[in-house]
DNA sequence: ACAAAATAGTTGACATGCGAACTATTGATG
DNA sequence: CATCAATAGTTCGCATGTCAACTATTTTGT
């Protein structure tokens, strides 16, 4: 689908809303990318990033974990620890000493979907990424871990 | 919620990774701090920024070309336009010489409550760019507006 | 003019995301 | 240890987002 350039059909009077407005537009167009993208593959772009994100802890994780690391919320675990256990991605298990907790593992199949999705997805992001110089990635870096402080910030003041 | 650090649960291998996973990131955050806003006021941050979109236009709008400049699918806006009508922010027409089209305009009240919502919007984006230096907003905006091309460059190619 | 392609919108099925209310369990405090 | 608070997970209602299939209309190509 083509799109309007944000700055086409918007005048920003503010440079802060102008910056602002932009990471709004990137985040969206991120994720539309990795939609398409994963369409071709047996996950779905948040089922990945829940591979990912149980892969790099290295041991099971409590759904409240995983919905930490994902940025979601624990109500949603629910439903995509289901829909990923029913496709053999991942199982759950008891927890010894805590009867309220879920361990959730990734199992073979999770692992070896990991495996095969991943290479692609790395380039993938390096095409991107590709227009970008060294500079300018470690400036972008710098400047979102700047910005996550500075919502973390308002976060908590609300 | 309180949310661990990008950064504190991921090690990147790659710069290019680390960056756009920082864009991603943003987003979600900047996704889920308009929601907390907007739950305050009578709209959502969706319709909210369909209102924006429709003041900034100074004309009526289809639906498809509203769904271009939200970044959302046609589909989206049978029931988005839906909800809005009934909250009496907008109204659907018939267009002169297209009987495909629906041209959505703002009503009286859309417009009241886009001149209540926005001063305290515009408050709340320099709140979070309030740690940025004049060239840093400057030096982000510039990044996103490349990270836009490069996406739809990306589009175009798959 | 006429058949084929493109366009606008709707609908249905599904996945995602959020908040609130609820259950079960565990922890904390007197 | 008895009670109250905190935690983990589920469920529900709703808004949002995607895609595919469908209808109605308009445009295009010949």
């Amino acid at each position: 689908m083509k799109h309007p350039h944000y700055n086409e059909t918007n005048r920003f009077a503010n440079p802060a809303h102008e910056a602002l407005m932009g990471v709004w537009w990137s985040g969206l167009k991120l994720k539309r990318a990795a939609r398409t993208f994963f369409r071709a593959h047996a996950v779905s772009d948040t089922q990945f990033n829940a591979l990912v994100v149980l892969n790099v802890a290295g041991r099971p994780l409590s759904q409240r974990e995983m919905g930490e690391r994902l940025l979601v919320d624990k109500s949603d675990l629910t439903g995509l620890v289901d829909r990923m256990e029913k496709a053999g991605l991942v199982e759950r298990r008891a927890v010894a000493g805590d009867r309220r907790r879920h361990a959730v593992s990734l199992t073979a199949a999770g692992r070896a979907e990991l495996a095969r999705s991943e290479p692609d997805y790395v380039a993938l992001v390096n095409r991107a990424m590709s227009t970008f110089t060294r500079s300018e990635v470690s400036t972008l870096t710098r400047l979102m871990v700047k910005l996550h402080d500075s919502l973390d910030t308002l976060e908590e003041k609300s």
